[in-house]
Parts: C-alpha cells; structure tokens; sequence
DNA sequence: TGACGTCAAGATCCG
DNA sequence: CGGATCTTGACGTCA
C-alpha cells in the first residue's frame, strides 16, 4: 500500500517547477528550465523519502516541449548525472514514480498528425523514465481518447494505434477511464485485448458510469487482475468532487472521513493509491498518517507546520490540537486532521489572523531591519482596513523568515495554505 | 466558438 | 518598486 500525490509540492523550498512559452524556447533557455526542474525534481524525491511518500506522479512539464520538435536539447544525455542521481534515490528508497500525459494526447485521434504527436509525446515520457533508470513498475498513464460518433470504431483504433508503439513503451502503458467518454467497463474490454494494465480513477467513474452496474469494490477487484507481477501493484485514482464547483473539479483537500469510507472497503489493501487534489502532498500525508502508519510520531512533526495557519483561523480549534497532542495515548490522527479541516473550512476572521501574524512578527522582528519592522507595522493597518489581503502580510512575514533563514517556520504551512 | 484542465509566465494596473 | 489580478499559452475534443 502506497498513497502518493501528483506533480507538484506545497511548501517546499525550491521545489517548484518552471517553463516557458514557444516563443522563448531557445536551446539555452530549455536547457536551464530543463536543469532547474530536475533539480526540483531531486528536491521532491528528497522530500517524499523524508516523508515516506512511496508514490508519486512526475509532471509532463518537466522537459520543456518535451515532445515538440522545437526542443533539439538531448536532456537525457546532456543530464544522464542527474538524471542517475535522482533514479539511484528513487529506487533506493522503493518509489514508485509515473507520468500522466493530459487530455490532448489523443492516440487514436482519426487525423495522423495528431496520432503522430500522441506517438511522439509518449516516446518523450518513457525516454524520461527510461533516464531515470525505474523499472517498468514505473508506469504512463494513458486516457483512450475521442469517440469521433462511434466508440466502437474508434475503440479499434486505440488498439491498432497502440500496436504501433515500441515494445518499452507499451511495456509501461496503463489505461485510464475517463469523465466523458471510455467508462471502466470500456476500458476493461480494451485491457482484454490488449493486456493493458487498467487504473479506476473513483470520481471519473461517478461522472461516467457504464450501462453494468457493479460496486466500486467490484470494478476495482475486474481491474486488479489486469495487473501482472512485472507491472506491480495495482494502481488506483482517488479524489473527491470540489462542492459548488463544476463537475469533475478536485477538491482542494482530501476529506479524511470520506477518504476512510473508501479506503476501509478496499477489498485489496495490496494497492498503490493516486490523490487528485489541489493540496497534493499535504493530503498524501494526512491519509497516509490516518489510515497507514502508526502515526503518533510524526504527528507532532504536522502540529509543527500547521500550528500558526490553525492559529490564525481560530485560537480555539489551536487550543483544543494543543491539547490533543499533550494526551498522547488518546491521540487520534483521524480527529487531528477533521480538526485541520474544520480550521480550511472557517472563514477568514481579522482579528485571529492579526493575532497569528504578530505572534509570528514577535519571532522574527527580533532581528529583522528597520525597513523589514516600517512595512510590517504598514501591512498590518493595511490589513485591518482592508487596503491589503492577509495574503501580502504572511508573504512580508515569510521574506523575512527566509532572510533570517529561520529553519523552523520556513515550512510552516502558515505561509502557504 | 467556447469550455474543459493545468499552472507558471507574462502583462497590466495600482499605490 | 512590490504586489494584486487578470490573461495567455499549448495541447484536442465536443457541444
């Protein structure tokens, strides 16, 4: 059982990715957005082996015009130290790493040319795999594609197209339902051909279920035998419909409870299980520490990071984790994180944000310049008559803790949540 | 023709 | 100048 998060971290230091448009994509610049985003990459892996995140969903952006003819750039030799480095951590520490092709990688789209991209942009991500040295458990996820009026037909296609893929990129193809068109049972019979391991990602399926009625647990146990040994564990989607949002939107946390519901019905627990939220790593963390891990260790590590944010929604709900946390042997991570939940979930209130900001100020002004300590006592007035979002407080606070280099609040998820 | 999804870059406006 | 708030980009399908 792993439970990873797709692409990107919250509230990590250097570990954000950039990229740039056709119009600046010279050689020089994809070679330097190229080496900075593997650096943030080795900045991830690093985290998630602190963390111990065994699952994780590399971005398609990390290569700039990865699959695009404008790129000439032979990163995967140009980078092979890198490049070994990160795959050499990731292997050690028993990750497992993937990647994601979007929507516009259509393989059995009816024009060639677009085939032919589809083509290209799945050789680009086993190329990237293949660098990093990961076995081909390491898999690319794939959606079937367009209906083009028949599904049939177009099913076919798939198939054919697929065939024309090299042997190391199929060998690391998996199939994907989707919210509109291929439900699981579509996707299913394609796996029936093709042998294609099959992911069931829970919310499309709510959104496009087939005519077959079966349970979740029932779809999920079709797709289990899809997996062989060389292609490990079985590998799921999850996430949770965002209220009030359009339909398929991911919510921007995991909610722990619903998370339980789903997880405490999995007949098989030997499943490597894909979040789909907006607060990526910091759910994989509350679900792997709620429903895997014995956690009463690491969760003071969490308290450590959220105490501020907490604080300043409610003083409150900060009391009542405060005191959680003091009577160990009833600590309950499951009651922690609904705690947390409740704290996202408040609207914001000035006066608890005020009183979090000055208690961080009375850490940092101990040492921060006189201009640092004018725009602080500025923003805070401004703050107070609205003139300024809380937003340009906690960015202000956090320039001077990473001035001052304060390891301690760096990571506090005050400043980024 | 616009919506869909992604998320940083880029542009623009404000004080 | 810093910061807030759009808009754009690059991809393809479908209503």
């Amino acid at each position: 059982m792993a439970i990873g998060y797709a692409c990107i971290t919250i509230g990590v230091q250097n570990a954000g990715l950039s990229r740039c448009i056709l119009k600046n994509a010279t050689e020089d610049n994809i070679r330097a957005i190229t080496r900075s985003n593997l650096s943030a990459l080795e900045t991830m892996v690093e985290y998630n082996i602190r963390n111990d995140i065994k699952l994780f969903r590399i971005s398609s952006d990390i290569i700039p015009f990865g699959s695009h003819p404008i790129n000439e750039v032979h990163w995967w030799a140009e980078f092979k130290e890198m490049f070994t480095r990160i795959g050499e951590k990731i292997s050690a520490a028993e990750m497992r790493v993937s990647m994601h092709p979007g929507q516009y990688t259509v393989l059995n789209a009816t024009e060639p040319r677009i085939v032919q991209n589809a083509i290209e942009d799945l050789k680009y991500h086993g190329a990237f795999l293949k660098a990093l040295g990961v076995d081909q458990k390491n898999k690319i996820v794939l959606h079937i594609g367009g209906v083009y009026g028949d599904k049939a037909k177009s099913t076919k296609v798939f198939i054919k197209n697929y065939l024309l893929l090299p042997q190391s990129i199929r060998n690391r193809l998996v199939i994907e339902n989707d919210d509109k068109n291929y439900t699981i049972q579509d996707v299913l019979e394609i796996s029936k051909e093709t042998n294609i391991p099959v992911i069931f990602d829970n919310l499309h399926h709510q959104l496009n279920p087939p005519m077959e009625k079966l349970s979740d647990g029932k779809w999920m146990a079709a797709c289990s035998s899809t997996w062989k040994g060389y292609d490990g564990k079985q590998k799921i989607h999850y996430s949770q419909q965002k209220v009030g949002a359009s339909s398929g939107a991911h919510s921007d946390t995991v909610l722990i409870q619903q998370f339980l519901d789903f997880y405490r019905n999995l007949g098989n627990k030997e499943i490597d299980i894909m979040l789909e939220v907006k607060d990526k790593n910091l759910s994989a963390i509350k679900c792997i520490n709620t429903a895997v891990l014995d956690i009463s260790a690491k969760l003071f590590e969490e308290w450590v990071r959220y105490k501020y944010f907490v604080l300043s929604r409610s003083e409150r709900l900060y009391n009542e984790i405060d005191q959680m946390l003091n009577l160990k042997d009833e600590l309950v991570a499951k009651e922690f994180y609904e705690r947390l939940e409740q704290a996202y979930l408040l609207p914001e209130d000035m006066e608890a944000e005020v009183n979090a900001a000055q208690l961080l100020w009375s850490y940092v002004s101990q040492e921060c310049s006189s201009a640092e300590k004018k725009r602080f006592e500025k923003l805070v007035l401004a703050y107070k008559t609205r003139a300024c979002t809380v937003r340009t407080l906690k960015n202000h606070l956090l320039k001077c803790v990473l001035r001052q280099e304060m390891d301690y609040l760096t990571n506090s998820l005050y400043f980024y949540i």
